[in-house]
DNA sequence: CATGAAACCCCGAATTA
DNA sequence: TAATTCGGGGTTTCATG
């Protein structure tokens, strides 16, 4: 199930090329690596298995479904409600991510909503929470970057830099 | 090329269960949803063509590649490069995501770092953009929700809510 | 949207390097 | 240990209704 992977150039090609498009066929990959399908399908299966890959998603923009807002909000609260601030948020479908921080805030959320008034309504149901809980929204104009790939030479150039 | 989606309860099934695992052919989906093959990759073409679907990632785990810190990086800067922000983290690598903001800050940051020194080799790239820039940095601690999934349930529900 | 036919792909097993 | 070849069965795609 782990231990050290340590990737080989076919490895990171199949790698960047499933981030570009997780629907392409072992037969496809293969001939963008140079390799027979069922050797592709045994190298991606041990990605799977070692954790590398955890799975494959359909991007879906939001915006196209009528959420015209996405914001993030920084959420600060008392250390028994940050603990759980994962479960309790599940049931806000709105928050599409959230992450616990170490610093000045508990965690930050990624929230998408239809309008103002929908915005309003998800802070209104973050802050009912719990007393201690406080937001800070900031609106998101632009997301140049979202979901980047990570790539060999992104690897690479790090393994170069001063060691630990 | 767009328009008004208006997506039925096919097309949300559809759209959940590629979110769920982009690399499902269409005959088994066309099993879930009770609609032929051929039916089913007319509607994901259409989900695609109107940008519903903006294509499909394997998502890979920075932790188990060596990258044992995430952080998010509030930026702030001067208008004119916060304006470029974008071109300008491209040469970046450990940023995956980058969000133009409204308010206090004038971007986020997603970054991953093999170590701390790592780390401090991406904030010294960051503000050797510009004088005019300066971070603050928040490690990731846990992220109990990445990229959740856009429902039908969720997009019903704020239907349903006060309207604009 | 379903059906049917042709081409293609996937998978497991056996083989080879 | 890892890759290739090969055959059976399922899948995609395009035509048609």
């Amino acid at each position: 199930m782990e231990s050290k992977p340590e990737l080989d150039a076919k490895d990171w090609q199949l790698l960047e090329a499933l981030q570009r498009d997780a629907r392409l066929g072992y037969a496809e990959l293969g001939r963008k690596v140079k390799l027979s399908a069922p050797a592709v399908a045994e190298r991606v299966k041990r990605l799977e298995d070692a954790g590398v890959i955890s799975g494959y998603r359909a991007v879906v923009e939001p915006k196209r479904l009528g959420y015209r807002i996405e914001a993030m909000v920084r959420l600060r609260c008392d250390g028994g409600i940050c603990a759980r601030i994962g479960q309790i948020v599940a049931d806000i479908p709105e928050v599409l991510d959230c992450r616990r921080l170490a610093g000045e805030d508990s965690a930050l959320l990624r929230v998408v909503a239809m309008s103002i008034g929908h915005l309003e309504s998800v802070l209104d149901r973050l802050l009912k929470i719990h007393a201690s809980v406080s937001t800070t929204t900031l609106i998101v104009l632009q997301a140049p970057h979202a979901n980047r790939a990570v790539t060999r030479t992104m690897w690479d150039a790090a393994r170069k830099l001063p060691l630990d």
